[in-house]
DNA sequence: TGCCCCACCGTTTTT
DNA sequence: CGGTGGGGCA
């Protein structure tokens, strides 16, 4: 049997930011009662905490549908006044923010999720947990895709429910004009079919809504988003359907207006993004008066922020008053506490209204039945003064009221209307002038605009000269030193590609090493990509590790059967060789590792104690039919030194011969490459010598510098045009190698970027969590706020076009990520770091067994996240925005006791690499004290920064008092 | 063998 | 501060 009901389907909990302590099961209950809601979200169900309690106070209902126990029941009935005595049911639900950046521009968007069942919230939650950070607030941030998060959740139970929230409001909506979409296909893509309901926010009203063509066959539903129980229902939505989760979906599904019958809305006037404006320059506009200004604000002559009805506008393809046919209907209301707070004349938030709301609903009974359907008869018997009056009026639309603009919520009046401009720039008084100015101390960016077809165009254009020339040398020994983000791996896999396809040169013939799997397989795909674009065969080429190539040769070639030996299988062996007490294994480790790597033996070692542990640790290998990884350089050098048929055997099978990354190789490596490549011809290296940061394992970049001299014939050629960069970027980062090595001024690269001129951002605070707070103020001013909260309280007026996975944060040692998780965390922005990966990967072990594996099967979605990085780990990745933390004395150029620094040069190339991995905005941050091994210290700014140029660099002090003090006085000047 | 306490020491990371 | 490992004791 259908019944009649009204529903508040998107509230929040007591764990969301910037709610109500009492916004707990029970006030909730009370306080829909109160309401005369019947059915009510949840909110926050992807909290753990929340579901603990949800599953502690509630217990299955009608299908979906979920009750308050009993027990609390009884309790909190006699609490609320027995004229609002009805039946009061929750709906799981929970609202997902999503940051992220499609069709390459950033979007923010709100989506509300509902599930019929406590355990696929469970299952849901568990697969969010991998994906993002849903522990710290009740309304998770995730770096997703919306698209990707209603895919996840019909994945999880195709009977959820998803619901794009407050679509119009500008910051995080589906159409927002901060950062949303224009249609729903452009959001959803093929799903949208599974969008059947869009929220219309505080903001809009349904006959705004129905002026856009594309919502036609979705219903509009209507809730409070209420961050406190009091304001539970000011917005809802009325069905007339079966009283169930199943209920409700259907009615929306199919549009029925007999089952689902419409909306009741607070005038959308009153919503905080009604009109456009800016809150701290007093300018309310409408839309008409914000296009005679051009969308800029007269007083700061920044851009207005747009509101819900300039956005209407835009996207209407309708006139203003359209009802479209067989449309469900609305109602207008005025809250109840702001009807006596202006018949008393005092806050909502008053005594005095509480007492007389109370009054009202005892004498009369729920909120929106006085405001909606009591005679206004029944209304006078609360006897509260001019009440019936109001609420008639109101019914009647005849009410004033100044618009919300830019955050703040709009004002009604009933009874009077003078003062009430509708138009025209505000009067009223200066509020929150202090904490507008507090935000306007933080650095201002402004976004380096970069030709947005930069990348297009080189490929349009093909390659640069230099790059070309690479491409078509032939039959020469040739060394390519390419700087940081001068097209180098595109061009190693153009020439490739040439080969293949314009000298038909027979893909198996070609050799392409590099030193990580991750560089290989990426090689790999590429070449491939390029030359089935190019139409041609299957890809043989072999692109390979050193360590792959040389296991293959050796399985190939030798009758040893072998395993290899990982790192803990390596360290167990060393640790039973080791016997003597005069050195701990991981050193003895280290050291006939790198003995290794420079082709040497046990035989000849110098030092006994390590002798013997090594003769013991190459016993220990053989007695286990194992390898060591250096082995497998070291045993294929001996086997082709030996053996000459052999050698000449590859090297008729691998003519072509490329090598990525050449300033990293060590001894071993090179004298194999000697060996294979014969007299160089067909030999191409490519690499950059002021990268070179793997020497502790064995790494030198000599063998890069005397390539010329291996080689008399070769040719060098350099590549120094930068497609990543800004000058400013690369000016500085060349600053800073220049000062080992003036003499080679051939080397500096040049940014093919033009526009504007991002300065280098040094940041000084006092203390590490103090750069961590500064950093993450940053992130958030750059993307644009990642909450409404941070949005009110930054004061940030544009848009600016960086989402998550545009910042890296790198430092020296992985422990300085520590404190930037901690923070991170509980400002609830993502991020991915080493310490999480590993917590990832061993729990991931852990899990192994019955639960894991099943869980894999679901779809698996890439988050967008913040990177934290060791400077190490990021070399060959690039970030439009990149903060170098720690940028002190003892970090950068490390020093281990604080005095003897093992190798600057390298410690200068580490710098380097970490500067150039940005490409509009470099910051470099440093404190005046840390906690180091749990003592305080002081730190002195790194004297890598005194290299770069004064005026390439822009200080910025993160010490907010001493700025304000300064406005203060700058402002009482002005007297 | 197992457990507890104290001393010690503290980069970067791939195969 | 926090993990590890050796030494001492049960």
């Amino acid at each position: 049997m259908p019944e009649k009901f009204i529903t508040d389907l998107h509230i929040h909990s007591k764990f969301s930011r910037a709610t109500a302590k009492n916004l707990d099961l029970e006030h909730i209950y009370m306080a829909a009662m109160i309401k005369g809601v019947s059915v009510v979200g949840t909110g926050d169900f992807t909290y753990p905490a929340w579901i603990a309690e949800i599953e502690e106070k509630l217990e299955p209902a009608e299908p979906g549908f979920f009750k308050l126990k009993h027990e609390l029941k009884k309790r909190l009935d006699k609490e609320v006044p027995k004229t609002c005595h009805n039946k009061v049911r929750f709906i799981l639900q929970t609202e997902i923010s999503s940051i992220y950046k499609k069709n390459d521009r950033v979007r923010k968007n709100h989506n509300l999720i509902f599930f019929p069942e406590i355990e696929i919230v469970k299952k849901f939650n568990s697969i969010l947990d991998k994906i993002g950070n849903i522990r710290s607030d009740g309304r998770p941030i995730l770096g997703l895709d919306a698209e990707n998060l209603l895919e996840l959740m019909l994945s999880v139970d195709d009977r959820g429910i998803f619901i794009p929230a407050h679509i119009w409001t500008p910051w995080f909506s589906m159409f927002g004009s901060k950062s949303g979409f224009d249609t729903i296909e452009e959001c959803f893509g093929s799903l949208s079919k599974h969008i059947f309901a869009v929220e219309t926010g505080l903001s809009s009203d349904l006959p705004m809504n129905f002026r856009v063509q594309n919502l036609d066959n979705l219903s509009l539903i209507s809730n409070s988003d209420a961050h406190s129980p009091r304001f539970i229902g000011r917005n809802a939505s009325i069905f007339n359907t079966d009283f169930s989760y199943f209920g409700i979906r259907e009615a929306l599904i199919k549009k029925d207006i007999t089952k689902y019958l419409g909306t009741i809305d607070m005038y959308p006037e009153l919503g905080k993004y009604h009109y456009d404006g800016h809150r701290n320059c007093n300018v309310c506009f409408n839309p008409v008066q914000t296009l005679e200004f051009d969308g800029i604000c007269p007083e700061c002559s920044k851009p207005l922020t747009l509101g819900v009805l300039n956005r209407v506008q835009k996207l209407a393809d309708r006139p203003e008053g359209f009802i479209p046919e067989n449309r469900h209907g609305y109602q207008s209301i005025v809250p109840l506490a702001d009807i006596l707070s202006e018949i008393f004349k005092v806050g909502p938030n008053t005594k005095k209204v509480n007492a007389n709301f109370n009054k009202a609903i005892e004498q009369i009974g729920p909120e929106l039945e006085i405001l909606l359907n009591k005679s206004i008869k029944e209304i006078e018997k609360a006897k509260i003064p001019l009440l019936a009056k109001a609420i008639e009026k109101m019914r009647q639309g005849e009410i004033t009221i100044s618009p919300g603009f830019d955050g703040e919520f709009g004002k009604v009046k009933i009874f009077k209307s003078e003062n009430l401009s509708l138009f025209g720039t505000k009067k009223t008084a200066k509020k929150k002038e202090k904490q507008s100015k507090t935000i306007s101390t933080m650095p201002t960016f402004t976004k380096a605009i970069s030709k947005p077809d930069q990348k297009q165009q080189v490929q349009e254009k093909g390659l640069n000269k230099e790059q070309k020339k690479i491409v078509l040398t032939e039959r020469l020994p040739l060394i390519v030193e390419a700087g940081p983000g001068t097209g180098k791996t595109r061009t190693l896999t153009e020439k490739i590609a040439h080969l293949i396809t314009e000298k038909k040169v027979e893909p198996g013939s070609i050799l392409a090493l590099t030193f990580t799997n991750k560089a290989a397989n990426e090689m790999k795909q590429r070449i491939s990509k390029m030359i089935l674009c190019k139409k041609s065969k299957t890809l043989s080429v072999s692109t390979a590790t050193f360590h792959s190539f040389c296991l293959m040769i050796l399985k190939e070639f030798t009758s040893f059967d072998f395993a290899i030996a990982d790192n803990d299988t390596r360290g167990g062996l060393i640790k039973n060789a080791c016997t003597s007490k005069k050195i701990k294994p991981a050193d003895a480790d280290l050291i006939i590792q790198k003995e290794k790597q420079n082709l040497q033996t046990f035989k000849n070692h110098g030092n006994k104690t390590i002798q013997n542990i090594w003769q013991k640790y190459e016993s220990l290998l053989l007695a286990n039919n194992l390898v060591d990884f250096e082995d497998l350089i070291l045993m294929t050098v001996k086997l082709l030194q030996k053996n000459n048929d052999l050698l000449l055997k590859l090297q008729k099978r691998f003519i072509h011969i490329f090598i990525d990354e050449y300033q990293d190789i060590n001894k071993a490596q090179y004298v194999l490459i000697k060996l294979i490549a014969g007299n160089g011809t067909n030999l191409m290296v490519i690499g950059d010598p002021d990268q070179s940061i793997y020497g502790f394992r064995g790494s030198d970049n000599k063998y890069f510098k005397q390539f010329t001299d291996d080689f008399p014939d070769s040719k060098k050629i350099i590549l120094n045009k930068n497609y990543r960069s800004t000058q400013t970027i690369l000016d500085a980062s060349f600053q800073l190698i220049a000062s080992q090595d003036v003499t080679n001024s051939k080397k500096k690269i040049f940014s093919d970027i033009t526009g504007q001129k991002e300065k280098i951002i040094i940041v000084e605070t006092a203390s590490e969590k103090a750069e961590a707070v500064a950093v993450g103020k940053m992130i958030e001013e750059l993307i644009g706020g990642t909450s409404f909260l941070s949005i009110d309280a930054l004061n940030v007026k544009t848009a600016k076009e960086y989402s998550f996975a545009d910042f890296a944060i790198l430092f020296r040692t992985k422990k300085q990520a520590l404190v930037f998780e901690e923070i991170f965390e509980k400002a609830n922005i993502p991020f991915q770091s080493p310490n999480k990966e590993k917590t990832k990967a061993q729990n991931k072990d852990k899990n192994q067994s019955e639960l894991w594996n099943h869980e894999q099967d679901f779809l698996e979605f890439e988050a967008e996240k913040i990177s934290l990085m060791s400077i190490h780990a990021s070399k060959g990745l690039e970030f439009p925005v990149v903060f170098v933390v720690g940028c002190e004395e003892t970090f950068i150029p490390f020093s281990k006791n604080g005095k003897t620094i093992d190798n600057i040069e390298e410690e200068k190339r580490l710098f380097y690499v970490a500067m150039t991995r940005a490409k509009d905005i470099l910051c470099l941050t440093h404190a005046k004290k840390r906690m180091i091994f749990g003592k305080t210290c002081a730190r002195e700014k790194s004297n890598f920064l005194s290299s770069i140029e004064e005026n390439l660099k822009q200080y910025q002090n993160s010490d907010f008092k001493k700025k304000i003090k300064n406005i203060i006085a700058k402002q009482l000047e002005l007297f």
